[in-house]
DNA sequence: CATGAATGAGAGTTCATTCAT
DNA sequence: TATGAATGAACTCTCATTCAT
């Protein structure tokens, strides 16, 4: 029966960089890059600077750690995906609803865009992995599964970009989450529903 | 014949306001707000720092009055749209190609949507500022242009937030340009054909 | 009858000297010639900077003319007393009152001690002038007047540097109205009683 | 045999803010609050400027704090006061003669005085401490010895302000050292005795 | 591993002074 | 004579980083 109450010591070292990395990501977030201080890192952790200095050697180092540390890919999400049965149409439903849900609870997945845009000139790595981590694989997926759809004729077929198309709204829903958070009450449900019923049926009779 | 070589102090001195705002967009834009020296706005212009302390008086008003001169809002293209004839799903493919031609051209729209996201939680004015002169006007028009649609026929009842979903591929659009920027080209025919396919058609059969 | 409700151009520039450097008293007098701006100096008068510079070539020359401004010497005050009549002793009386009279009604020269004490470092000139245009000649007349009240058998012989004994009260109450101002009432009468009783009868029965 | 040669860090570290304190008293005394400079007081003590805002937030709570630590009050000589004996009028001897000392004795008390006079409409609160700590108790002792000689019939009833005029001589002495300081000499001894001749004699014979 | 005193390279801001108008 | 735009040196304060303890 292991003791819980206490971490040893060794366990203590041992969460010191994701404690570091959680405290950063917050810092970061709320002040920008360059406006962080080291020491505000430190402080929400209880630590001087200096302890920051022995898990990382710059600030930049330390952010671009940050960043790694909240970019957990999709790859779940897109497991799960892989998992549905059904029709394509069925599946495109519900992996866009897995999106907006995703969106909705992973705060680091949202603030990460902010990143992205905020950061991404000063670290332009960020902007290429998100590419690839999170943007490209869904929408090769929807892409896919339109594909399918249209070969299965449950879809028409479609233009160029139409994966693109299909996925902006839950973009620019996570997008409106970031730039409004809490000041404007932005509804899942709502907006998931409108969504769905866009890509679905388009607007004409 | 006036003499153009150069400019009287009287001339000289009316430009300045603006073209210190056209530079400090410009480095704000580079380097965010917190990173962006006084100094290298005054070199972008060939004057001194000093100078820039003549017109306004600290950074933090400098980047404001920056972010209003470049806020020039979308009167003309709602006022273009108010001008549109024909059925009412003529007129909204002709506003979306036209908020479409607005994000390509207007590189300082496209840009204001970064300072919103990058410095909104610094400068809380201009979140609100841009949802009042651009989304929720644009926001508006569609739904206007939706509801005549419904009540005349040529469109189906809708839900809720429809119009969102109607713009949001220009949004995410808009959101990708500003990303990448010139590391990926977005091309705007292809993305504005999907986007209308999409509302006027949705994806089935 | 000449007009006196408008200056002429010639009259107005003959004025503008002075004008500034009563400016210059004012403003060098709240904040101390370093901190005092040679701006703050010419908007009390309405006129820009630049006006300032006409007049005078540096801040430094402003400061040391305004001090010669404000220093209209006692003579006036020790040539009332040459013309005073009487014992000596009724005269040192009139000679301390009208000291009193002079502390309480002339600004200038209250202030003026505060800019010896306070900028004599970095004007010396002012302290050395100073001592010879006020101290020195009221310590002087003071003594001449205790010799002679001396020789007549109206004073005791007293030991050396008794007429800045006498004369101290007097500087007392001019340190102490410079330092308090308007926070602390100073009762000329009160004091002055006090100090004519010390000069004439001691402390002793 | 303890190691003298080096302090150690903790010693170092124990020091320091003395140690810029009076670094600050002569500087700010050299050159009055707004000339001096942060880093002239840190080059005193063979440290950056940024050492000196470790200790202290900013220039202004660096002065006052200065200000603080030089005003060691008059507590030990009104001690030293109040264990007199004797007559009233030996009593009040002896205590003008311990104030003559400690003005020629403690440069700071002195000096304390030019920063009450410079910087006081900067620094409001320096007056009033001035005045409580060391003016008003030296009236007040200086008055209780005057009432009780009175009482016992060694000195002749007096009109009120009697002990500002009494301790007036030692005032303005103190600001004539300030002033003049090294540049004329004032004789503490003679300076003494006439101050004792007047208070105990007067003027006439 | 952790500390925090010390550094030093800036960055924002101020202001005396100049000079073309 | 008067203006005020422009300069540039100076000054306060900040903060990433180092290192002795």
């Amino acid at each position: 029966m292991p003791d819980m109450k206490k971490l040893s010591r060794a366990e203590q070292k041992a969460r010191r960089p994701t404690q570091i990395l959680d405290a950063a990501f917050e810092e970061f977030l709320e002040r920008g890059y360059v406006a962080t201080r080291v020491e505000d890192i430190a402080n929400r952790i209880g630590v001087t600077k200096g302890t920051i200095y022995v898990y990382f050697e710059t600030k930049e180092q330390l952010f671009e750690a940050m960043i790694r540390h909240i970019s957990v890919p999709f790859e779940d999400l897109l497991a799960s995906a892989h998992e549905l049965k059904g029709t394509a149409a069925a599946r495109l439903e519900r992996l866009i609803e897995l999106v907006y849900n995703r969106i909705v609870e992973d705060r680091q997945l949202r603030e990460l865009m902010k990143f992205v845009i905020a950061e991404g000139s000063r670290f332009p790595q960020i902007v290429d992995r998100h590419h690839e981590a999170f943007i490209d694989p869904l929408d090769r997926h929807v892409q896919s599964l339109i594909d399918e759809g249209v070969k299965h004729g449950e879809f028409r077929p479609m233009p160029a970009a139409f994966a693109d198309a299909v996925v902006a709204p839950a973009i620019a829903f996570l997008v409106f989450k970031l730039i409004f958070d809490d000041r404007r009450i932005l509804d899942k449900t709502t907006y998931l529903k409108a969504h769905l019923d866009l890509v679905f049926n388009g607007l004409l009779v």
